[in-house]
DNA sequence: CTGGATTCGTTTAATCTGAGAACCAATCGT
DNA sequence: ACGATTGGTTCTCAGATTAAACGAATCCAG
């Protein structure tokens, strides 16, 4: 903890792909490096010893229990029980310290504000899920702001330092600028929400920036995790829209955001060329086939009723069963186009549409499934998860992004700890 | 040049997206990576000062004169003209030297094999066209060694360095090992090429690689290029079947491969559910649509004859005419989902469907054109460009991925030289 | 033409980082 | 209880970068 003060909330918009042109540095950034390195292994595998580390970075043991020691110091690190020795001393566990800091991340979404408080290892703290109908930015950041605050001093939370706030948004965002370009469910275009939201946050501290939400969600499934990490992971969000995130890389996780925000908008990739126009005016895009609104289109459900809820009591109606055998049946194509196109390492499938169970997602797994070794004739299996209850996904994924965004990135936070 | 000899041919498979768990060094780590960035930076940038690189890399002009010596004295980097100044003493130009060393790309393809040999700025020194028709892997293999052999003794190669070889294949490599999973065209199933090339070139030096087709293609487009070197760049190959391979990161360009390298493999995509049944056994993939083999079974013709030669005489055949407009539309539809899935920011055609010209690509680039801005109503074009001759573009790009793993990877060839 | 200003590149001493080896600490097996 | 083994720390040393001063090469103004 540095002496002269607070750290200014410097806002960084999104991880960008790229800091500089080419990564070079000098004797600090090596320590710095190498600090980054630690945090990462300990936060990979919690309980990694001293010794531990130093074989896998390659490290010599100074060097690393120098490390060890600043990072500790600094409350990153605490240290854990003591190993099993077999023959020898035995090794101290490292463990990050989930005590001294705390992530924020909320999702503006069509149906409301989701706030997280986390910490370092992406243990919730405290969530909130506020329900909201569409409004203004201004109107919605100041809102968010208020229940931001009500976090900040909530017991658990209360102080611990703040490392920064992520938020995920419903829409593309512009690569390097932390501008929401489209958010077509909010009504939204062009809108730089960070700058909204800031007025009514001056006091939460780090770093802060946005990314769309898809995107916030399959970075915080990828990066909250320890042991077997996957080398890619792909978050397919079905709600109103359908859209998607990557995130590859396993010791530096990128996200695959392309020139123009758009990568992962799946839901207007062509499936039926000729098909049904969409409200983007193409024509067969993925959303005409599953999405919210093509399902309430299909059974005539008007836009004020919560569509989940309203289906829930109805699976075993014919009319119901159809739309979402076919709604699911397109699903299956969407996950088997990705799997070709991108080929995750483990597919992650969120969204209030996972809500609705078999009727959508059997036809979509069992297509998904018949199809995806076709071409290899093997019969290995990728990982696809359904998480029923994503609430708080992409909130916490946000939260993650400002971590990684502080440990990878150039943020003063860790730099200026050392 | 080190003293202590000759580099042993170390085989390196491909380049993988991690070295380590996260990276981690010492000094001489530092410094190999502030010499990459000088080289990298120059490599970009031909004609850099050393204050400009000082300037760019965030380095003192100490070390940077250091760097510049010892890439100068190692033959990497060559001094070029002063520049002109504008009130001080004009800096000299720097270029990398394209005198000293050599690097081998080739391409495996269903018609032949494809040889070149280059420079560190892709300047290629001589290339060969060898015609087969698909044999054995061992066949093949030893024919290779044997126009390898020839390239390397030829006018304008012998005496140079080798800094390795790098071989592309038509089908998807296994992640993290030297092997052809696939090659439908070829029929070729887990073949470890380069063990069977290796006994035939143990005159080769310098770092063995192999990759897929469409993506080492993607990497030389994207990396033997000067001045505003896009972020992400998609080469699409559309040939007997259809590929593509994505490269991303503008300071470590990286090629997506996905969990079983069956990324890209967006001919396996499908673009009408329930539609034809493809070779793959599954129904609708997009190569049902748009390849050379469906094009063939479209207009009845026979594997022997070329496609394309076939073709050209009877463009305004409305048989003929008809089919390749379909297959236009179709390509259009892969690029248009290529775009919403991954949004590169720049798309390069190729493969030998191009030459077919107008009558495929008017149809294909028409519809990209026409919904490409749907979605956020800009008016911002994705640039897109067709190669024609892509003849050696992916033996090229093999050798551009040789020449990267070198600079930005573990390899000793640089390590041993500072 | 000369001198000052400016920019480029190199040289010097100083600083800082990780490596390496010796050292102490803690456990296990016998 | 003792050696063997492994974990972690403390030294010194090699090295890479830095900062600051210096020399070199050009422009420009008078």
């Amino acid at each position: 903890m540095p002496a002269q003060g607070t750290h200014s909330a410097r806002p960084c918009h999104s991880m960008s792909t790229s800091f500089q042109p080419h990564k070079a540095g000098d004797l600090h950034f090596l320590k710095r490096l190498n600090r980054s390195a630690i945090l990462e292994l300990v936060r990979r595998t919690p309980g990694l010893t001293r010794a531990d580390i130093a074989t896998q970075a390659q490290l010599t043991k100074a060097t690393v229990g120098a490390g060890v020691q600043s990072l500790l110091q600094q409350g990153w690190l605490r240290e854990g029980e003591l190993q099993k020795s077999s023959g020898g001393r035995p090794g101290r566990a490292l463990h990050l310290n989930d005590d001294n800091h705390v992530l924020f991340g909320a999702e503006v979404g069509v149906h409301g504000l989701r706030l997280v408080a986390c910490t370092l290892s992406g243990q919730v703290l405290v969530s909130h899920h506020e329900h909201l109908v569409p409004t203004t930015p201004e109107v919605t950041a100041e809102l968010l702001g208020e229940l931001l605050r009500t976090l900040m001093a909530s017991r658990h939370v209360a102080g611990r330092q703040s490392l920064g706030l992520g938020v995920a948004l419903p829409g593309p965002i512009a690569p390097g600028k932390p501008v929401l370009r489209l958010a077509p469910n909010l009504g939204w275009r062009d809108i730089r929400f960070l700058d909204l939201l800031r007025p009514h946050l001056t006091l939460l501290e780090g770093t802060w920036l946005m990314d769309n939400e898809a995107k916030s969600a399959a970075f915080g499934e990828l990066y909250f995790r320890t042991g077997q990490i996957p080398e890619s992971l792909v978050y397919v969000s079905a709600g109103t829209g359908i859209g998607s995130g990557m995130v590859e890389g396993s010791h530096l996780p990128l996200v695959t955001r392309g020139m123009q925000g758009l990568a992962g908008e799946i839901g207007h990739t062509v499936l039926q060329p000729g098909g049904l126009y969409c409200h983007c005016g193409n024509r067969g895009c993925a959303e005409t086939l599953v999405s919210g609104w093509s399902i309430r289109a299909a059974l005539g459900i008007a836009e004020e009723e919560d569509l989940v809820a309203t289906l829930l009591p109805r699976l075993n109606d014919s009319d119901v069963q159809v739309t979402l055998r076919r709604a699911g049946e397109a699903l299956g194509v969407l996950l088997l186009n990705l799997h070709h196109a991108q080929n995750p390492s483990e597919i992650v499938l969120g969204g209030s549409l996972t809500q609705l169970g078999e009727p959508l997602l059997e036809p979509a797994l069992a297509y998904f499934k018949a199809n995806q070794n076709r071409l290899l004739g093997t019969s290995q299996q990728v990982p696809l998860r359904v998480i029923e209850d994503s609430t708080f996904v992409a909130a916490r994924g946000a939260a993650a992004q400002v971590l990684a965004s502080i440990i990878h990135g150039p943020s003063d936070l860790l730099q200026a700890s050392f």
